[in-house]
DNA sequence: CTCCCTTTGAAGTTG
DNA sequence: CAACTTCAAAGGGAG
């Protein structure tokens, strides 16, 4: 009856419907607010080699789908899952294709998502500068030609990993989004110049850490190699492109908050996890469990004490946020870090000087749901004082991050220093495409790290369940639905069904609803570059990318998971994805050629 | 200041 | 039990 408990002991992998395959198209919500920071997709697998099957496809029925288990010599998993975590993987095409699919991807795969993404943002800014620009030809526009001839078109260089990004970060005035590093700027070989304001300093690495030192590339060790050694060469460079992906037992553990009573150092110190406080090229947090789990690299990720705020923050992976005490309880759970919490270093950051007790943490959040961040001296308030007033509040213990979002976390960085992209929603764009180019053994770390997450949360706060969360935040939604649905609002089908009367807010979209006539999904290739570019990431050469789409098809979860005709039915019949052949999933999902 | 956007996954709620 | 909803991170943008 008890939600959480029962819900947690439930039977790992538990079979669920299959992920619906998004319906294709713009998904209300895009549409609604058809902002700027939709990822227009990028360029599809331009001209190079065979058109990448569509990524996503119809998931298999959850059964048939199985975790893959690491075989990390036993390492990670170790533990006996005693969670039963519904940890499961996305439904993966075809062996073959799928190889085929993650040797290009892998190789060529983020950067060139980057390169197509940022190739993308260009057109859909350049077609809204332009007017009556066309987006959609890509090289078309000014520059474009350049850029789409290295980005998007073209066959792509041999996908050596030890390539720079293939596209080229310049300043382009016109563009919303600032590129990144400059190509003349020699002292930066990376994808991007490094934040001058944040001088890093050497973050204490476990020795044990250290001696795993190079373990850090099996999380993707196809992928930028170099841009790692160089990042961790360059000092300049680092701006924590790839430090990002040092999962600090300490951030790890630092997770979750002793359960309450539990420590004999309570006190938290309070939560640094205001937006304020985390520049905005952090090295994101990893919980704990990251590194006992896939061996971080000893990258000696920069300390950091937030001279702006003033506020000790020890290991300062920026995204360190809030503290919490670290009780004997809590390290006897997590014996792969509780060097971390006994290190000198760690202490110095505390928050409390000296004091081992407090160490940031994120999943305590004050109960206003707002992670504030508070000057040390505030935080030295009276620890009495505080500890009573957070007693009385009861600090908020969020739920532990999934798969995905450690995924985001630790990729977060490195999109935004790689494309200079700093808004959120764009980035998770990019985010969730990369995160299905991950190669089945590389997703499974993360959720073999998530489902470590919730155990050791669980082990945390035994009492806790996801309910108590619940109706914090939105509480729109439903109401939301029913606008769109009622024609309160209309989503972007709807738009581009009567073009005429909408008035978006995204250049792109703009462009993409002025368009004569709506595509038809009988007919993919002769979409108008305009809708196809700036809206489906439809190449001029045919084919489907998915970047912007992967917006486009995700209205809200609910959306998204349904994949039911009754669902389907909700879309403007002419508008609905081929449904032979790849079907909305795929069109949802990467690139089908023309 | 608050909420939205945007992603996926987990878990809660609803019918 | 299926479908739906909410929340987790993040930070710019909008109202």
């Amino acid at each position: 009856m008890f939600g959480p408990a029962s819900s947690r002991s439930r039977s790992a992998w538990r079979p669920r419907p299959a992920p619906a395959a998004r319906p294709g198209g713009v998904s209300p919500r895009s549409a609604r607010r058809a902002s700027g920071s939709e990822v227009p997709t990028p360029g599809s697998p331009p001209a190079g080699p065979a058109p990448r099957p569509a990524l996503p496809r119809p998931a298999p029925p959850r059964a048939e789908r199985t975790m893959p288990q690491l075989d990390s010599g036993g390492g990670g998993a170790g533990g006996g899952d005693d969670l039963g975590a519904p940890d499961e993987l996305l439904a993966f095409q075809d062996e073959g294709e799928e190889q085929d699919d993650k040797s290009r991807d892998s190789a060529a795969g983020p950067e060139r998502d980057l390169a197509e993404l940022k190739s993308s943002l260009v057109n859909e800014s350049e077609g809204a500068a332009g007017g009556a620009g066309v987006p959609g030809a890509g090289a078309g526009a000014r520059g474009e030609a350049e850029v789409g001839a290295e980005v998007s078109a073209g066959p792509r260089p041999a996908p050596l990993a030890r390539q720079p990004p293939p596209v080229p970060c310049w300043p382009r005035p016109a563009l919303p989004v600032p590129w990144g590093t400059h190509p003349s700027d020699p002292s930066c070989p990376g994808p991007r110049a490094p934040r001058p304001s944040r001088p890093s300093r050497p973050l204490w690495i476990s020795p044990q850490a250290l001696g795993r030192e190079h373990a850090s590339q099996r999380l993707f060790p196809d992928k930028l190699p170099e841009s790692l050694e160089d990042g961790l060469k360059a000092p300049e460079c680092a701006s924590g492109m790839y430090k990002d992906t040092v999962y600090s037992a300490f951030n790890l553990l630092m997770h979750y908050p002793p359960p309450s009573g539990a420590g004999q150092h309570p006190q938290p110190q309070p939560p640094l996890h205001n937006k304020a406080s985390q520049p905005a090229h952090s090295v994101p947090q990893l919980s704990p469990l990251y590194e006992h789990f896939s061996s971080p690299h000893p990258t000696p990720a920069p300390a950091d004490i937030s001279q702006k705020q003033g506020v000790h923050r020890p290991l300062q992976t920026p995204d360190l946020s809030g503290f919490y005490s670290l009780t004997s309880g809590s390290m006897g759970q997590l014996p792969h870090t509780v060097s971390w919490f006994t290190h000198p270093s760690l202490m110095l950051g505390s928050g409390v000087p000296g004091h081992p007790a407090a160490i940031p943490h994120p999943a305590i959040v004050p109960p206003s749901g707002k992670q504030e961040l508070q000057p040390y001296d505030r935080s030295l308030k009276t620890q009495a004082e505080s500890k009573a007033e957070k007693e009385a509040k009861k600090p908020t213990i969020k739920k532990p991050l999934n798969a995905f979002m450690l995924y985001m976390k630790e990729m977060r960085a490195k999109v935004i220093a790689e494309c200079t992209l700093k808004e959120s929603a764009a980035i998770n764009q990019i985010l969730g495409r990369r995160w299905h180019a991950l190669s089945r053994e590389e997703q499974a770390k993360y959720y073999e790290l998530a489902r470590k997450e919730r155990q050791l949360h669980m082990q945390l706060y035994p009492g806790w369940s996801a309910r108590d969360n619940y109706g914090k935040k939105k509480r729109r939604s439903r109401e939301k639905h029913q606008e769109s649905n009622t024609g309160g609002k209309r989503n972007a089908f709807e738009l581009l069904a009567s073009p005429a009367e909408p008035a978006p807010t995204s250049p792109g979209l703009s462009a993409a609803l002025s368009l004569p006539a709506p595509w038809t999904p009988t007919d993919p290739p002769q979409r108008p570059a305009e809708y196809t570019a700036a809206t489906t990431g439809i190449s001029e050469t045919g084919s489907l990318a998915c970047t912007g789409h992967v917006a486009a098809t995700r209205g809200s979860s609910s959306e998204r998971k349904r994949q039911s005709p009754k669902a389907r039915g909700n879309w403007p019949e002419a508008l609905l994805p081929p449904s032979q052949g790849p079907g909305p999933g795929d069109f949802r999902g990467c690139t089908t050629s023309a």
